[in-house]
DNA sequence: CATGATGTCTGCATCGTTGCAGAGCTCGCA
DNA sequence: TGCGAGCTCTGCAACGATGCAGACATCATG
């Protein structure tokens, strides 16, 4: 079943374990003519480490796991491929798994008899799991959390700035000259933080321009797909008073929300101007193309492995609450079709 | 560092660290008041089994890779999904690596110093790796291919029938009455078979009804992202006796190439229809929605994993060719906008 | 020639767990 | 009372690798 040991290889070589394990590893000084024969040798049996077995040894895996609400979310497909990337730079591969929002798949990672043991390290971008619950588990693998900040202080976190970040998309709206900007995303309870902090820039944006915000445009959804993004439109539109632009909490939303307005014979942004958040690249290619702010999710997950390693490594004991920039970027949804190349 | 183990347990408890290890597991009988006695020891020292000891011992890790090209293509993000969520059924979680197409990715998990060791099995969506690769590297971990069949009897293998799909999405556009179908996405190159039964299919739409392909209609993209796909409708556009129909060899290319007629000021459906292939989330709320050939990514996904499984634990040696279901959707970009509901 | 430095190579212990064989002990039954 | 069966529990070996200390040979040097 399982390929040549290292003590294959010495046996038939006539040398000790611990040589061929030299040869293999180029640790201590083999003569030449002795590598040359187990190199031989290790060629003929076609012999491959046993990684697990190192990885006993050494109490590494270089594996670290990430754990998303939805792969095929594109937000965390294109994430998840930043920290691929990422964890390349450092050696690491990375497991992937998804909670579906679940607590109690947010839990397994956690709890007693956990694969966590398995890597090095725990990338998380929480829905459920509440702060208390990680503190309280004990965890033994180095944590980062990526996107929230309700454990604040207690865990290394890396995120963008969500009241800067709903504030700059609404006043870019308010900006326009459109006065009945509705939000789309809001999330009043327990687990909704990040939605709560957009709430909270959407209203700051309203305050800076000296307009008060129409308790009726905020719409509320318990997450953030397509399908509630149109639904959420749909219903705006039936008020006695629609709103003349929409600021979505993510660019799915915003996606939905288009796909309605489109659907009711309404123009985008000549009617309504859409304003997304995450910057997927759909955004790019739907017609009309979104506007959106765009975290800068390389330099998400370049930190957060970052970050990862040195507590991996020993260091960074301090927990760092990371903000990463954003930026606004301009498109059709807002201002038309002026641009050519969209 | 790391935590306790069953020999801290076992000396806390005064006992020996079999019997600390039978509680663990459960394997063989222990009286009740020692049971109680050891368990309150693992609980005093928050006990966790290590993962990798156990591993090495049994030869298994519990985890299978993934290896894809792009994790945020939207096809592979919700394969992966479906993957991970088809692993979980078996109690097994998922490495994911990308190889971006690159050649010396997709070795790097089967060559000489490979993580494949820490694999139980792996899912491989080839790009560029060859045959004569796979089978020479001599990998000792059992190996199911998604979506190629150029491995045709070497190796199990997941797909559906590309010909008969683009078939399919032909003939729907023919059916409609259209008579300049245009195909774009043909690789007529080593490593593009899978799209060169596309074209297969597309051509055999053809002489079905008929008809004779103009080979001007026929263009080659390098890969199948949204902006050779606009690209790709520009240059149809720019012909002297454009298409008035376009079968996309993917649901992005389709994207692209509706931004692009759009952009252009034609019209979807009416002045050219768009069918795609893959069935991503994305074509559902795009404008107009996107009529799509649908591979059944849970049944791919679940297959595969379950064939993989199979040959992990001895069985299936026989290396099969299995074929997935697929159906055409039908949606705005060909038939316009009858249905409400979108 | 003795000494120590250097260069090669080896064996043992170890990582933390589980498989296996067997040691005690208790108990029932003849 | 004696004996085997059954129940608990234990120690040893092993998974396959690496860390460490040291053995041995060679060589240069005083």
């Amino acid at each position: 079943m399982s390929g040549p040991t290292l003590r294959d290889v010495a046996k038939r070589a006539n040398v000790s374990i611990r040589t061929v394990s030299n040869v293999v590893n180029g640790y201590a000084p083999v003569s030449d003519e002795l590598r040359t024969r187990v190199q031989a040798v290790l060629d003929e049996l076609d012999y491959r480490p046993n990684l697990i077995a190192r990885n006993l040894k050494q109490g590494r895996t270089g594996m670290i796991a990430l754990v998303v609400p939805e792969l095929d979310v594109p937000y965390f497909a294109e994430l998840a491929r930043e920290v691929i990337t990422a964890a390349r730079a450092h050696g690491y591969v990375v497991m992937i798994d998804q909670t579906d929002g679940a607590v109690e798949r947010e839990r397994a990672l956690l709890g007693r008899d956990s694969r966590a043991m398995m890597f090095d390290g725990l990338l998380l971008s929480p829905l459920a799991v509440s702060a208390e619950e990680l503190r309280g588990r004990g965890n033994r693998i180095p944590i980062v959390l990526l996107g929230e900040h309700i454990f604040n202080g207690s865990f290394h976190h890396v995120a963008i700035d969500n009241v800067a970040a709903a504030r700059d998309a609404t006043a870019h709206l308010l900006g326009l000259g459109r006065r009945r900007v509705a939000a789309i995303g809001d999330q009043p309870y327990a687990t909704g933080e990040t939605a709560q902090l957009r709430t909270v820039g959407y209203r700051q944006a309203h305050a800076h321009a000296g307009l008060t915000v129409d308790e009726e445009l905020i719409v509320a959804t318990p997450h953030f797909h397509r399908k509630l993004g149109a639904q959420a439109m749909e219903r705006l539109l039936a008020l006695p008073d629609p709103p003349d632009a929409v600021f979505c909490y993510n660019d799915l939303l915003a996606l939905g929300a288009i796909r309605a307005l489109t659907r009711n014979g309404r123009r985008v942004p000549d009617d309504v101007a859409v304003v997304g958040l995450d910057d997927i690249e759909e955004g790019q290619y739907s017609t009309p193309s979104l506007t959106t702010v765009a975290p800068d999710k390389g330099e998400i997950a370049r930190t957060a492995v970052d970050t990862l390693m040195e507590s991996i490594n020993g260091g960074a004991a301090i927990p760092a609450e990371i903000v990463v920039p954003h930026r606004l970027i301009i498109r059709e949804s807002t201002t038309g079709a002026d641009d050519p190349r969209g």
